[in-house]
RNA sequence: GCGAUCAUAGCUCAGUUGGUUAGAGCGCCGGUUUGUGGUACCGGAGGUCGCGGGUUCGAGCCCCGUUGAUCGCCCCA
């Protein structure tokens, strides 16, 4: 090692809103996703895997060209064919995508799910990063109310095995086919331009980009204006109104609590029909756990097939930070513990043979004795195993299993694999196991 | 993109109105004691006080800038 500080490079940091996880988080964060992929099973969601990079237009086109997620949040460079790529800033477009350039319409309706980072250049902050995952789930090509429910109830019931449901709520609304929505945009527009003057600087902004949002502005100047403003039900048609109603059937049928919130809006362009979050005030100002609704115009805009779409996402990390009590450890069954430095060797032999025999061990080789015994120890191993090799010297070594709890199983077992490798001595009296010649 | 708070050892933090050689606990390394034992004791390694400027005889402490973290706004999962 060179003393000479001149040559040492500056560490680099990681990338702003990146995270690296260790330990605790790391096995939550593996804990939701573990969930989610046994859940998805259950309700016969295929795995699909799409790219990280698409071609920038996939979301410039789908999630709305002035959504603040295309206009100033997407990571997008020129690939050195000249290319404009995106780092995908979720999951839904870049699906629509695949549906259609492969065509899956084949295998309509379509029941997917997947897992992955996303990124988004966006102020980091709790349960915000630039680099974070996300949980998805996605039903396409299926126009039926019931499609709405089932991910609902998917989503209810992963929720409820991650133990998190307490706390967290549904709160559902609908935004109407397109006729709906447009129409009941129009009144917005009109309710909110008779108020302009009394309008908070934000909402200014969003009445010619996104007048819907106004809905749910925190701003307090802006709640009495959002609060009389109309709902969408007096816009509904007939046939939305009956959607809306068919999901909220097929809920309260498999008993899913839910929660009408008719300022519910979301931010992408592309929704239609069911809206919905799933939200929590447990993590400050990143309520929303898990959010999703109705696509349908999405694929037709990308120039495919006019086709039916509803889906979800959740944040891995979200989901992960709300996971409370203490996960269940992975921990070794025995820990090995050379008593000297010449039993490392056979430490290692020993050590291969329980794992090849799927007993979980481990080894403790560093430090003086003592400091081996209590990392073992900490490891919350169940039992530790010291070995000697050459001791007396006319043997391969000796072994003791220590800190017997539960009796005798696990000895059998290694005594077992010890047998098929070794002559075995197992001193009923001393519970000192001596190897002898290897077979 | 805006606002607020913060940044001292591997970790958690203390550090007085600016004043000698920057401390503690935990962790790490070595040892003593004990000897089926996570609890005692001794010793050791480890810090350009985030980074760059400035004020001052003198800065971990004051000022400016910068980077990062945290919490809000915004946005969203």
């Amino acid at each position: 090692m060179s003393k000479d500080k001149s040559a040492k490079i500056p560490t680099p940091q990681a990338v702003r809103g990146t995270q690296d996880m260790l330990g605790d988080f790391a096995d939550r964060f593996a804990y939701v996703v573990e969930a989610f992929e046994r859940v998805r099973r259950l309700y016969g969601y295929k795995r699909i895997e799409v790219p990280v990079i698409e071609p920038t237009a996939v979301f410039a086109r789908s999630l709305g060209e002035t959504t603040d997620v295309v206009s100033k949040e997407m990571y997008s460079f020129e690939d050195r064919g000249g290319e404009s790529i995106t780092l995908r800033p979720e999951f839904t477009a870049g699906i629509a995508r695949a549906y259609v350039t492969n065509g899956w319409q084949q295998f309509a309706p379509l029941k997917v799910a997947t897992h992955g980072p996303l990124f988004r250049y966006e102020r980091p902050q709790k349960g915000r990063y630039r680099q974070f995952h996300q949980l998805d789930a996605e039903v396409l090509g299926s126009d039926s109310p019931l499609a709405d429910a089932e991910l609902l109830v998917f989503a209810d019931q992963l929720l409820k095995e991650l133990g998190i449901a307490e706390g967290v709520t549904l709160t559902l609304n609908t935004l109407g086919d397109a006729a709906s929505r447009d129409a009941w945009r129009a009144a917005l527009v009109e309710h909110f331009e008779a108020h302009r003057s009394e309008l908070s600087e934000d909402s200014l902004a969003r009445l010619d980009k996104n007048p819907l949002r106004i809905l749910d502005s925190k701003d307090p100047k802006d709640r009495p204006i959002a609060d009389s403003a109309p709902d969408i039900d007096a816009f509904l048609t007939g046939e939305a109104q009956d959607f809306f109603g068919a999901v909220t059937a097929g809920l309260d049928a498999t008993g899913v609590a839910w929660e009408r919130n008719a300022r519910l809006v979301r931010g992408l362009d592309y929704y239609r029909h069911t809206a919905f979050e799933f939200v929590t005030d447990r993590l400050g100002a990143q309520g929303t756990v898990l959010g999703g609704g109705r696509y349908d115009g999405l694929i037709e805009n990308l120039g495919g097939p006019p086709t039916p779409a509803v889906g979800w996402a959740a944040g891995i990390e979200r989901l992960a930070m709300l996971l409370d009590g203490d996960l269940r450890q992975e921990v070794p069954e025995v820990v090995v513990i050379p008593q000297n430095e010449d039993s490392t060797p056979l430490c290692i032999e020993i050590l291969a043979l329980m794992r090849r025999g799927k007993i979980k061990a481990d080894m403790a080789y560093t430090g003086n004795e003592k400091r081996r015994f209590e990392r073992a120890k900490k490891s919350g191993a169940w039992k530790v195993l010291n070995v000697d090799a050459g001791y007396p010297s006319t043997d391969i070594g000796t072994l003791r299993l220590r800190n017997l709890v539960d009796g005798l199983p696990l000895r059998k077992r290694l005594l077992d694999l010890l047998r098929e490798g070794f002559i075995v001595d197992d001193d009923e009296e001393t519970r000192l196991i001596t190897l002898s010649v290897r077979k």
